[in-house]
RNA sequence: GGCCCCAUCGUCUAGAGGCCCAGGACACGGCCCUCUCAAGGCUGAAACACGGGUUCGAAUCCCGUUGGGGCCA
């Protein structure tokens, strides 16, 4: 049988986890847990000067939240390339000693001089190979390639891949101040970590010739190659924070649930016939390299929008009421004590929110009293008439002794009868006294949830804007009250 | 510039020679439902980049062109 799957997820912690990175990691890791294999995280900080602890602590969290769980990896030792160095070495210095490598001081600014050359004669530079039999004992050290041949990798994805030996150069393994090359230590990590299908962007395509002919040099068998296309933005240029939010806590912070983004990031670039909403274990039974596609998916953030809003109707009200939390905090709200409340409240607005910062924006008024009412429909409903049948709701429904949505529907029907009004007259004036607008959820719901004390107090705020005592005035402007959130605790 | 990759509705995609005068989904239009807004149901418009081959037959195979992307600095 073949050997157990062993893939790895490598990001340069040099900021936060991009979406594009994020797709890299779940689709490795899908393919380790649809096969029952390894999925190992592998911190590439060589750079040190771009690389910080801040990032990786960030980018950790990002993967957490997606719950894309490394089985190998930080905090254990030897995850970190900065940790490896010794490693590398080890390997450069086999190679010297086979021959395979060799060390050159040919200086920098000859070698882009040579560069500029041959790019004007319209070729590929390829370095001359002076240094490649003087035998130095110093300098950077540059893989020995075969002048003749090609160099097939084998994709997954792409199918074989022909690359001319004239058309690599004896690249850099390590720089002259010892460090060593990104192409170097990727191949090094790789094999030494066990690493059987190498899954990642396909910029790393024209790489990869490079790094299977260190795997020979070395005497390492090659692993398996994937490579996935990228992810654009609308402009079809590479995805980039010119294109707005690209990191996944961005829409961690936009109020998407983390099921929403695994969803979507998985159908961007891979199919499963016609399915388009999948759990994380259906995405783990059918996910496989065969039906990525081959061509670049632009990140399309309506779509998304969509399959958010699935997972927030499929969410569990206790689940919701705890995500939603944090938001009504950053929103300035006070969240209610009372969460099985707040479940359904969440009920009632997740069929028109694409997330859970709409959730919270389409029910402020659940938290706190409306500080206006939108004036274009107050002018036509806070009416003399409109006072009226203000005055006669708030008569009945003080009267009503259980607030429940199906009695107060019927309540309302009533009312409509006797009046010769459709229930839409008394709805939307209901609504805009109690809302501050035109649009909410279904209007019996929200008074059953706001309760009767609530209702009523609106009402009679509406009441006297639509009645003036003395003179009329602006409509939009109720008397300041304490944000109803705060009351209502328990 | 050289090399490499890619090319089906606006977008994500199904399609691995006949099942396709191309299916699904998002978005968009219409209708229905309806206390508003949504959600939902039905429905409409919308694509095989172009040109050559191969084949009885091509969205599917080959070549070229064009376009986009990537690597090389």
């Amino acid at each position: 049988m073949s050997p157990p799957v062993r893939v790895r997820f490598p990001p340069s912690p040099t900021g936060h986890l991009h979406v594009g990175s994020a797709r890299t990691a779940l689709f490795n890791w899908l393919f380790a847990r649809h096969h029952g294999g390894v999925y190992v995280l592998r911190i590439e900080d060589t750079d040190r000067t771009r690389s910080t602890e801040e990032s990786i602590e960030s980018i950790l969290e990002a993967l957490r939240w997606l719950g894309l769980a490394w089985d190998e990896g930080p905090p254990a030792p030897g995850y970190r390339q900065t940790e490896r160095f010794e490693i590398y070495g080890e390997h450069a210095r086999r190679l010297v000693r086979s021959g395979q490598a060799y060390y050159c001081e040919c200086p920098p600014e000859q070698l882009e001089a040579e560069r500029k050359i041959a790019q004007q004669r319209g070729e590929t530079f390829r370095y001359s190979g002076r240094c490649r039999d003087r035998g130095l004992a110093a300098g950077a050290l540059r893989l020995r390639i075969p002048a003749e041949g090609e160099t097939v990798v084998q994709d997954l994805i792409h199918g074989p891949v022909t690359f001319a030996h004239s058309q690599l150069d004896d690249w850099i393994l390590v720089r002259r101040d010892s460090v060593p090359t990104y192409n170097f230590c990727v191949v090094v990590d790789d094999v030494t970590m066990g690493i059987t299908h190498v899954i990642r962007g396909d910029d790393h395509l024209s790489n990869t010739p490079k790094q299977v002919l260190c795997y020979g040099a070395l005497g390492y068998a090659l692993p398996e190659f994937a490579h996935i296309p990228m992810i654009m933005g609308p402009d079809r240029t590479r995805l980039s924070k010119r294109h707005g939010a690209t990191s996944v806590q961005a829409f961690r912070d936009a109020g998407i649930l983390p099921e929403a983004m695994v969803n979507y990031l998985a159908r961007l670039g891979w199919s499963h016939g016609d399915q388009e909403i999948f759990t994380r274990a259906e995405l783990v039974e059918h996910f496989d390299l065969k039906h990525v596609g081959a061509s670049s998916a632009v990140f399309d953030s309506t779509k998304l929008e969509w399959v958010s809003q699935h997972w927030l109707k499929a969410a569990a009200p206790a689940r919701l009421a705890g995500e939603l939390i944090p938001f009504i905090e950053r929103a300035g709200l006070t969240p209610p004590r009372d969460r099985a409340w707040l479940g359904q409240v969440a009920d009632t607005l997740r069929e028109r929110a694409k997330t859970l910062v709409d959730m919270v924006e389409a029910g402020r008024f659940y938290f706190q009293a409306p500080k206006s009412w939108d004036p274009k429909s107050a002018a036509t409903l806070f009416t003399g008439p409109g006072a009226e049948r203000l005055a006669l709701l708030i008569d009945r429904l003080a009267a009503e002794p259980r607030f429940e949505a199906q009695r107060l529907e019927a309540l309302y029907r009533r009312l409509a009868d006797e009046l010769g009004l459709k229930l839409i007259d008394l709805a939307q004036l209901t609504r805009l006294a109690v809302t501050g607008g035109t649009a909410s959820p279904p209007l019996f719901q929200v008074l059953a949830l706001l309760g009767k004390e609530e209702t009523l107090a609106r009402l009679r705020v509406a009441l006297r804007a639509a009645n003036p005592p003395s003179e009329p005035s602006g409509a939009d402007e109720p008397p300041a009250r304490p944000p109803r959130g705060a009351a209502r605790v328990d």
